[in-house]
Order: structure tokens, then C-alpha cells, then sequence
DNA sequence: AACCCGGGGGG
DNA sequence: CCCCCAGGGTT
């Protein structure tokens, strides 16, 4: 491994990396709480709620104490809702059978649920100083254009060819930092339309060289999103209570709270199919949303439903803006 | 290996 | 508006 393409990373990171909360700490908890908000996630939105949860779990023995509805409730909006499920099963494991101690290799922490290859590599070198290479999305994309690799970056089967490559990079010295840096020229540099003149790498990059960077990485072809439409019925009574009932244990947003709805599965809205009365105060919302594909659901029934004030903390399962939209129900 | 699981950003 | 992005778990 070229010395200056480290030299040159370690460098640019020194002077530009942004200043993240997670980034000034050494704690583990922290670390992991971080790292599974921002599965999937960007960090301007994983952000705020990394500050709420360490603002109301400190430790990792308050979270691992918490009522499960309270931690679906601060991370309702942010999406792949299993993963604050996992987050307090991994907290009160490690609590109950590791003394509340981390296991401090990537080979241990991967053991612990939410927890994968990428994740188990982020902890064991940003908290334990582990040189294990990082390989997120922004890695795959930074190391296909930098060693111009065509191998297809979905295929489990190509996976060691970029975890190989993670590892050589990796400044033993300091392997956290290294892989922050990497991701962070992913993040900010290396985007998917990447901006090659502010690269520190420019010089090593073969992709560059050869002109194959709108080429990189190799990905599969996706698949088509279907589209559905849901007919929310947001239903007040007088004392500005809202109906909600609990969605089915599979699927979609499985087990969180919602407002009464039409039945799924339609392309066009049946606002006709309700039966209002007219004692209550009611509004319709219709919310779409992509999906792959979308299981069969039972249309509500009466015995389910129960009426909450907006002060009580339930888990609903609404989209950002569609929370937003209503969150003073007694509109 | 294929599929499921949300939500947001950019052109 | 359409297209793009992305870890872990389950099947």
C-alpha cells in the first residue's frame, strides 16, 4: 500500500472532518448507539436523535432499564424501526451478561443482535482501537474508484475483496481514525456524482486515471418500488383524544401505533368506504409510501381501537412529515 | 442469494 | 417528479 495515499487521508481528515458528536468520545455505548442510528441513515438525520438518546439514556445501564414503548418512541421517524428493537435487546444483554462491559473485538460484538460485519468493525476500532477495516457503502464506493474495481459491490461473494482492502489501509497507528477518514471522503468526496477536484486521493485514484469514475462502484440492477396508498381517518372525540389501533406483528411498521385506516392494497383511494359520525370531529389523511412489496393486512375492527391524548407516549409509525402535519391533533 | 425493512436528498 | 442511497436479519 502506497504510504502517501495514507499520509495524504490522515492529513485531509486532520483538517476537515466535520465535528460529530460520536467523534468525541471514547465511550463504546455512545459509539454503538451512533453507529446503529446511523444504519441507513445520514448523519444530519441520525443526529438529533443521538443527542435525545444520550440526553435521556446516559448509560448504557439507563437504557438497558427502559420500557420498551419509551425507546419506539424516541426513535419513531427515523425508519427500520427493528433496529430499536435490537438496540435494547444488544443493551440489556451486554447489561445482564457482560457486566455491562462491550465485548472489544468485532469477532465478539458481531455476536450481539443489530450488529453486523460493518457495525462490529466501526466499534472495535473507533472504541477498542481494533485495525479491522470499515466497509460501508461510502468504502465501497471510495474503493472501487480508487483501485477501479469492477467487481459488483452486491454480491456477498465479492465482499472480501473490499474488506482486504479496508484492512490494508488501515494506519495501524491509529485505525480508528483511518477508517473515519475513509468514510468521510466517502461521505462528503466521494459521493455518488463525487467531487474529484477537492479529493486528497485524486493523485492515487485509478479510476481517475482510466476515466471509469461514473462507472464505479459495479451495483445490480434494482428492483421496480410499488407504490400504495393508505386512507388515514384521524378521529378525534370531544376531549381531543385521537383513535389508534396497533398494526399486525408482521410487515410494515409491525406493531406501532396508528391512526384508523383504509384497507391496504389499493392503487386508488376509497374515500367512500367510511362511516363517519358526524358527533366526532374527524379529518382524512392520505399518506403514500414505497415498498417493495406489502403483506396482506386485516382491515381494522372496533374491539382494537383505543383513544390516546396527544400528551401519552405511544409509538406511531408515521413518515417525518406526516407526524408534523398532525402534531397537535386537537387541531 | 434473494428479499424485507423506512425515510430522505438531489437533479 | 423520478431516481438514488444503504446494514442487518430472515428465508
Amino acid at each position: 500500500m502506497n504510504p502517501a495515499l495514507r499520509s495524504d487521508l490522515l492529513t485531509w481528515y486532520r483538517l476537515h472532518a466535520r465535528d460529530l458528536p460520536w467523534r468525541n468520545t471514547n465511550d463504546p455505548y455512545r459509539i454503538w448507539l451512533s453507529e446503529i442510528i446511523l444504519q441507513q441513515t445520514r448523519v444530519d438525520q441520525g443526529r438529533p436523535y443521538y443527542e435525545r438518546f444520550t440526553e435521556r439514556f446516559p448509560t448504557l445501564k439507563d437504557l438497558a432499564q427502559a420500557q420498551d414503548e419509551e425507546v419506539m418512541k424516541l426513535w419513531e421517524g427515523l425508519g427500520y424501526y427493528s433496529r430499536a428493537r435490537n438496540l435494547l435487546k444488544a443493551a440489556r444483554l451486554v447489561q445482564q451478561t457482560h457486566n455491562g462491559h462491550f465485548p472489544n473485538t468485532a469477532e465478539g460484538l458481531e455476536k450481539l443482535p443489530g450488529i453486523g460485519p460493518y457495525t462490529s468493525a466501526a466499534i472495535a476500532s473507533f472504541a477498542f482501537g481494533q485495525a479491522i477495516g470499515v466497509v460501508d457503502g461510502n468504502v465501497f464506493r471510495l474503493l472501487s474508484r480508487l483501485f477501479d474495481i469492477d467487481a459488483c459491490i452486491d454480491e456477498g461473494k465479492n465482499r472480501p475483496v473490499f474488506q482486504a482492502l479496508a484492512n490494508e489501509l488501515i494506519d495501524k497507528e491509529v485505525p480508528g481514525i483511518s477508517n473515519q477518514a475513509l468514510m468521510e471522503i466517502g461521505a462528503t468526496i466521494c459521493t455518488p456524482r463525487p467531487k474529484c477536484q477537492k479529493c486528497p486521493l485524486q493523485t492515487h485514484c485509478l479510476a481517475r486515471e482510466r476515466g471509469t469514475v461514473d462507472l464505479r462502484p459495479v451495483r445490480k440492477k434494482r428492483n421496480k418500488v410499488k407504490e400504495e396508498t393508505i386512507d388515514y381517518l384521524i378521529l378525534l372525540d370531544g376531549s381531543g383524544q385521537m383513535a389508534i389501533q396497533q398494526r399486525a406483528a408482521q410487515g410494515i411498521w409491525a406493531e406501532l401505533f396508528e391512526p384508523l385506516h383504509s384497507a391496504e392494497h389499493q392503487v386508488q383511494p376509497k374515500l367512500d368506504q367510511w362511516h363517519i359520525d358526524h358527533r366526532l370531529t374527524h379529518r382524512i389523511l392520505h399518506i403514500r409510501f414505497q415498498l417493495c412489496r406489502l403483506k396482506t393486512e386485516k382491515k381494522p375492527t372496533n374491539k382494537h381501537i383505543i383513544w390516546v391524548g396527544a400528551d401519552q407516549r405511544r409509538s406511531l409509525a408515521f413518515p417525518v412529515p406526516v407526524l408534523k402535519a398532525f402534531a397537535h391533533w386537537d387541531l
